[in-house]
DNA sequence: CTCCTATCTTGTACCCAGTACAAAAATATG
DNA sequence: CATATTTTTGTACTGGGTACAAGATAGGAG
């Protein structure tokens, strides 16, 4: 079991190919006019090998989602001791909206991403999965704070209305680009906006989560 | 164009029936173990008659979704004047409860019914994107009130929590009822919830919706 | 190096949702 | 009855996704 072993370089490697290759083509040429065993040719493997890697289609776009989930487990996992979890997270969107990074959506290059999505109604399907997922992950973890106490609908109100902000505050930011705006515009009116939505997700959970 | 005539008729009973048949179908055997074909086959239509009802499979299921969208906008737009839209909003979450209504949950009858959606990955995206589209269609209505503003977060924001609440306490009371408990028994916190829910709400949105 | 085993990959055949298009049936209209 | 319009249908197709078994490749033991 070498985590560098001859047979996991490989997997990686085809793995990583054909999400590249995937990835052009989508961005080229648009998520439903590309079809899985184009990818499949243009990687030099079979249709059934990109099944494999990426269980549905979707999956090859949304690659790196599973990252923007763990980076909210991580920003409350390793809070400051004594900072309420909305202080947390809104730390974590101050701070990614000042890195400028893509999940903030203050950076020219998403806009490209995100025309991608909304030209595919699959693609707007899974982004929704996406979101829902992260709900899930958030829900949890939420509960763990709250003592698991069966039945208390609380972690799950306050995780979706986090990520209902979240979300917000994200489409916000594209429909601006999308609407023609160039990021370093929208950049300082997004930190404004993520505290004003913070106060008021503040408002309505407080510390009700300890 | 008499809204009678035979061929209205027939139209009205020809989409009715396929209805039926579809959902007496999925709530047999579950959404996944249904082909369409099979549908057009006890409703003596075509496939293709079907699909000219009803574009996507889930339409079918999702059939009274556009209600609940429509329950939403009457209740904002018929709202007592001098009444704030939480706090209309509270109100018909209120009555729906106390009406058993299927849209609050607190009625054993819905359990099946969430049980099929729950058995469909198919269902499950087709209720995010009802959810989705209630959300849409509640960020307009906020926009008109708050006086269409261009670039305004705030409409879209307060309908994502909105719906986040809402759709929060509709799956709170399914999984009770999908754990065993009786409608009866999940009612009365059920009010409760509500109304703490819409506590929440109403910290965070206060009279920003004017 | 060699044989054996576990794992990864592939080919083939298939199912089903959804679309395109044109023919056919039913209804409306004069 | 005749003609125009709308609804329904048959056929053929695309593309995502699965089942299954055979083939290729790497790891490990001797």
């Amino acid at each position: 079991m070498d985590e560098t072993s001859l047979r996991e370089r490989k997997k990686r490697e085809t793995r990583q190919r054909i999400s590249n290759v995937a990835t052009g083509l989508f961005m080229a040429r648009g998520f439903d006019n590309v079809t899985v065993a184009e990818i499949a040719d243009a990687a030099n493997v079979s249709k059934m090998t990109v099944f494999n890697y990426f269980p549905r289609k979707e999956e090859l776009f949304f690659d790196r989602g599973p990252e923007a989930v763990e980076l909210l487990s991580a920003a409350i996992r390793d809070r400051a001791p004594g900072e309420s979890v909305i202080g947390a997270l809104r730390g974590l969107m101050l701070r990614l909206t000042e890195q400028r990074h893509p999940l903030s959506a203050t950076l020219d290059s998403v806009r490209q991403f995100v025309q991608v999505v909304l030209d595919s109604p699959t693609l707007q399907a899974g982004a929704l999965h996406l979101v829902n997922e992260m709900e899930a992950q958030l829900t949890t973890e939420f509960a763990a704070l709250t003592g698991d106490k069966p039945n208390d609908p609380l972690p799950a109100l306050a995780a979706a209305l986090v990520i209902a902000t979240m979300r917000t505050l994200y489409q916000h930011a594209t429909r601006r680009l999308l609407a023609g705006e160039r990021a370093d515009d929208v950049y300082p009116d997004q930190i404004a906006l993520v505290n004003l939505a913070f106060d008021m997700l503040a408002a309505a959970i407080g510390d009700k989560l300890g």
